[in-house]
RNA sequence: GCGCGGAUAGUCUAGUGGUAGGACAACGGCUUUCCGAGCCGUUAGCCCGGGUUCAAAUCCCGGUCCGCGCACCA
């Protein structure tokens, strides 16, 4: 039963999971389509994150414009710290990015601008590997530019992450919440990095798609409520030394292997939520960022790493990204992105202030002396002596200036940035990666049968149905109740073409998990059989009952014997 | 971006300069009382552009896409 990936793909192409976008124009690299059984899986992936990340979370989902003015990735930093400067080999051709490559070869931390980069390639006499020299060094931004508007337009980017558009509305979204911490918000939905070769299928796209999760939390307080629900769990984690853990998150946290406890409990619930849709969890673990892998907005990074046929890849990437994004839109915008935490009690702070002698400062300083004054009542002091600067002046005052008067005041809460963090999930990758540990092989009487092991509640199409003959009456009964569980919402094919046996193997092919056949009984007693995907095990059951039991059917795992006598 | 290899029907594949063939799939019909059965029929293809030649799927050049290695992946 060895894993073959190119039967995947195959199969994934002439079935509709996924096609090769612009094909008739000869494609172009690092863009997909989801084709119609592919989108339907992806969008139940989407809505069982919902459930995960959404419904059962105090967080909000909201959506925001894939185009982004420039300002927003000014403040983000993706507009600075997203272009690196490249130097090109003029001899070989290959293409470096300047500061690391700098940084390997002269051990010299350099700022990457293209400029300082120019500086030192003539300074060190810079040469390529292959003993060739470099051309001139040259911006590589991996965000596609736009204009925004007529004429000379409004420099404006598609969206690198969801992410930008949850904090640029946190003013409104901490009004939503009511000024309580914590809080969540989520978004899915379409990013874009104009990626220099994208490569290996739908691992590196240049259109993806996120699920995309900011839980503002208060700095000093990086707990979560329901952590008991997973800190039990144990899972394995890879350390920023290489070291592997196979332990809870309970211990991960005590022993600080894990920064703290908001990151453990949506790691535990990241793996709660891949296992819910069928990747295995002999085949995941968390990877903690090294310290020169982390992005720039980030403090401490875990990915979920999934094993598939390309090696471990990135499927989710859990990060503390602190205060960074609020502070720097409050800097950028001017917006107060702070939010106030009232105390328990209003506390009494004794403070020693500093009450000035107007008598003394008068004549001394004349015209300046009531802006000193000011300052002056604004200090707490803690020495007979202290510097004030006054209008770019400064001023040493000592003790004659002032009388020192403890007095005590009501302080009744406090402004504090929220820190954030961040579950990221890249949906196109987790897609694949449900696709490829779910394809399975078996031999069925010396035949290979190819089945796709979805989780039933996530398989595109959930149910056909199948008339043992195709004629009559069994045609005409099996169009009937399909029409009926089309009308009771499920997904449902009608397929009479070619004998039964077929069938149910274009059906194992594509993952649906149930099949329903109408058989000469049928038109005994009214039943119908159920036909399970994995086991190929059928169960009888009465028509008017089918609705009820294949809801309870697609909501878990049960097996069909719990629901009606065994046929075969 | 660089290097190596590749691209023929929906999929897999044969075809070294002279009529583009097969298998599977799909579709229609017959048949068919539960796991890729059989018979008949149908649909459907040389990645794109240029060049060489009387003649190009085939040889040459450029491009696109795919695979692998290097680089890149906030």
């Amino acid at each position: 039963m060895r894993f073959c990936m190119s039967d995947l793909m195959e199969m994934l192409i002439r079935r509709g999971f996924l096609w090769q976008s612009f094909e008739i124009y000869g494609g172009m690299a690092g863009f997909f389509d989801y084709a119609p059984l592919g989108n339907n899986l992806r969008r139940k992936i989407e809505n069982v994150w919902r459930e995960f990340f959404v419904i059962n979370e105090r967080v909000a989902e909201i959506d925001t414009p894939l185009i982004g003015v420039e300002e927003v990735f000014i403040a983000s930093g993706h507009a600075t710290s997203f272009v690196d400067t490249a130097i090109e080999c003029q001899k070989c051709g290959r293409v470096f990015r300047a500061d690391h490559y700098v940084k390997e070869k002269l051990n010299l931390e350099v700022d990457p601008s293209v400029g300082a980069i120019k500086e030192v390639l003539e300074t060190y006499q810079l040469k390529c590997e292959c003993g060739g020299s470099f051309g001139e060094p040259f911006p590589m931004n991996l965000m596609f530019s736009t204009k925004i508007g007529a004429g000379k337009g409004k420099n404006a980017y598609l969206r690198p992450e969801t992410a930008q558009g949850i904090f640029i509305n946190f003013r409104r979204l901490s009004n939503y919440f009511r000024e309580k911490l914590p809080f969540g918000v989520a978004q899915i939905g379409r990013a874009f990095r104009n990626e220099i070769s994208p490569r290996q299928g739908v691992i590196r796209l240049r259109e993806f798609n996120q699920a995309e999760l900011e839980f503002f939390v208060h700095p000093a307080e990086k707990k979560h409520p329901n952590f008991p629900e997973v800190s039990g769990d144990v899972l394995t984690l890879v350390d920023k030394f290489d070291k592997v853990h196979r332990i809870t998150l309970d211990e991960a946290v005590k022993r600080g292997i894990i920064a703290n406890q908001v990151l453990a409990y949506f790691i535990g619930k990241t793996r709660r939520f891949l296992l819910a849709i069928g990747i295995k969890d002999e085949k995941l673990r968390f990877r903690q960022h090294k310290d020169d892998e982390r992005a720039h907005y980030a403090t401490d990074c875990w990915d979920a790493e999934a094993l598939t046929s390309y090696g471990w890849i990135e499927i989710v990437g859990i990060a503390d990204r602190t205060d960074y994004d609020l502070s720097r839109h409050a800097k950028f915008s001017g917006e107060d992105l702070s939010i106030f935490i009232p105390y328990e009690k209003p506390v009494v702070v004794k403070k020693k202030k500093a009450i000035p002698k107007m008598n003394v400062l008068g004549p001394a300083f004349r015209s300046k002396a009531k802006k000193i004054a000011e300052a002056l009542e604004k200090l707490e002091v803690s020495s007979d002596e202290v510097e004030l600067e006054i209008d770019g002046e400064r001023i040493r005052l000592t003790r004659e200036f002032f009388d020192v008067k403890e007095i005590e005041e009501e302080v009744a809460g406090e402004k504090v940035v929220p820190h954030v963090i961040e579950p990221s999930f890249g949906l196109d990758r987790i897609t694949y990666t449900v696709l490829e540990h779910s394809f399975d092989k078996d031999m069925v009487e010396g035949e290979e049968r190819r089945v796709l092991r979805l989780k039933r509640r996530i398989a595109p199409i959930e149910v056909a149905v199948l008339p043992l003959l195709s004629r009559e009456p069994f045609t005409g009964k099996a169009l009937e109740i399909a029409g009926m569980l089309k009308k009771a919402g499920f997904y449902t094919d009608y397929d009479e073409s070619g004998s039964i046996g077929r069938r149910y193997r274009r059906y194992d092919e594509i993952g649906t998990p149930l099949c329903i056949t109408v058989d000469h009984q049928t038109f005994e007693d009214g039943s119908v059989t159920i036909r399970d995907r994995d086991t190929t095990g059928q169960v009888r059951v009465k028509i008017e009952n089918l609705v009820g039991i294949l809801r309870e059917l697609l909501a878990g795992e049960r097996s069909i014997e719990e629901f009606g006598e065994k046929f075969r």
